[in-house]
DNA sequence: AAGTGTTTTAAACATTTGTTTAAATATTAA
DNA sequence: TTAATATTTAAACAAATGTTTAAAACACTT
């Protein structure tokens, strides 16, 4: 079953693919251009330029990501089930796109990105069912008094930081991808053991 | 009390201000040049290439910055006790150096970087005072089964995340750099609580 | 003061890299 | 088929960037 892509397309997969790899700086044109079999001038030709080409794809990239980080967070499940799921979809999903942290992370140096904006990231986040279900749970007493954003980046930073950290992991631990694999299904499971201990706990 | 540097170290000091914070695709040697105020030429004249350079700085920062990671998870003190101490001091840390994380990991994109086997990242940990304790302390049946790394990356996934993310946490949380360090202060507390709430049961 | 070696400078150089051009080829429409 | 249009190509261009050069400025010794 081969696909059969037309050249605009082609140069958009090479270029998704090359810019998440080495970041916009560590991208050449000439590059992509191999990448996707096709002549220099043509990437210029479908996108203007290397700037246009970048943000297209960056843009569409990470709303796609982001959208679908914000649908679970939006879904309607009792908390603790929440958790878990969040848990282990978002390392689904970033093992779908495990070039997609460092990417953003590094696009994002600097304070002030237009794309978050762009993107009501956090108007989103801040009436996110999940935010509201947490302070309801506080207030019920059911869990700890802890400020949303704690728990958000506790969960991020257990889940995402491992993938941002692979290369040195894999060496670390000596794993090969699978082992890799492995260590992140381990995961989600302490991961969410890891949070519902300290949020149960008054 | 002005500080009168000599022409070689206002280089190397810009040079790592500036790889620190762009990475090496992201630094011009004009740039380094500028901040150093310094003609261009003297950057070759004193570093030969712009690679040397930027090598002898990448190995000199980091290697400051792992030893002393190294010295704590190797200090003989009870086990929660350097929970906490390394949270602490881990946050401090970085906290000096808030662009390293993220430096050092944008430069390790790749698998098999020379820097950690030169510096022999994984025996250190393997043999690390801390690993052999909390391997004591589940044969003692005082905290849960559980591998070393996933305690390691634990701690450094809640301690190093929010600061790879720091431009957008700031930006979601609205902080400005007093709020991101109360942001940080709190999860001292959070984080080693977590993992002992974690760690604890059994 | 002259001589010696070091440091600094402006300029040039060579390479890389993003972009454009103009001609060649393929495709589509009349 | 023919003419118009779109796509592709090799080449050139211009700007950015790492590096070198050769001379000037400086510091130090004798």
């Amino acid at each position: 079953m081969e696909k059969e892509l037309d050249t605009e397309t082609r140069i958009k997969e090479a270029a998704k693919r090359v810019f998440l790899k080495y970041g916009y700086e560590g991208t050449k044109i000439r590059q992509i251009a191999q990448e996707a079999d096709v002549n220099v001038a043509l990437v210029n030709y479908y996108f203007r330029s290397k700037e246009q080409l970048f943000k297209s794809i960056y843009m569409e990239s990470f709303r796609a990501f982001f959208g679908k980080m914000i649908l679970l967070l939006n879904e309607e499940t009792p908390f603790e089930v929440k958790i878990w799921k969040i848990v282990d979809r978002y390392t689904d999903l970033i093992m779908e796109n495990p070039l997609m942290p460092l990417f953003v992370l590094s696009e994002n140096r600097e304070e002030g990105s237009l794309l978050f904006k762009e993107m009501h990231v956090k108007e989103v986040i801040h009436t996110a069912y999940f935010t509201k279900q947490l302070k309801e749970e506080i207030a019920k007493g059911n869990i700890r008094e802890v400020a949303p954003l704690h728990v958000i980046f506790s969960i991020m930073g257990n889940v995402v930081f491992p993938f941002l950290a692979r290369p040195i992991i894999s060496y670390i631990g000596d794993m090969d991808e699978e082992g890799f694999r492995k260590f992140m299904e381990e995961r989600k499971k302490i991961v969410p053991e890891m949070l519902m201990a300290y949020l149960k706990v008054r």
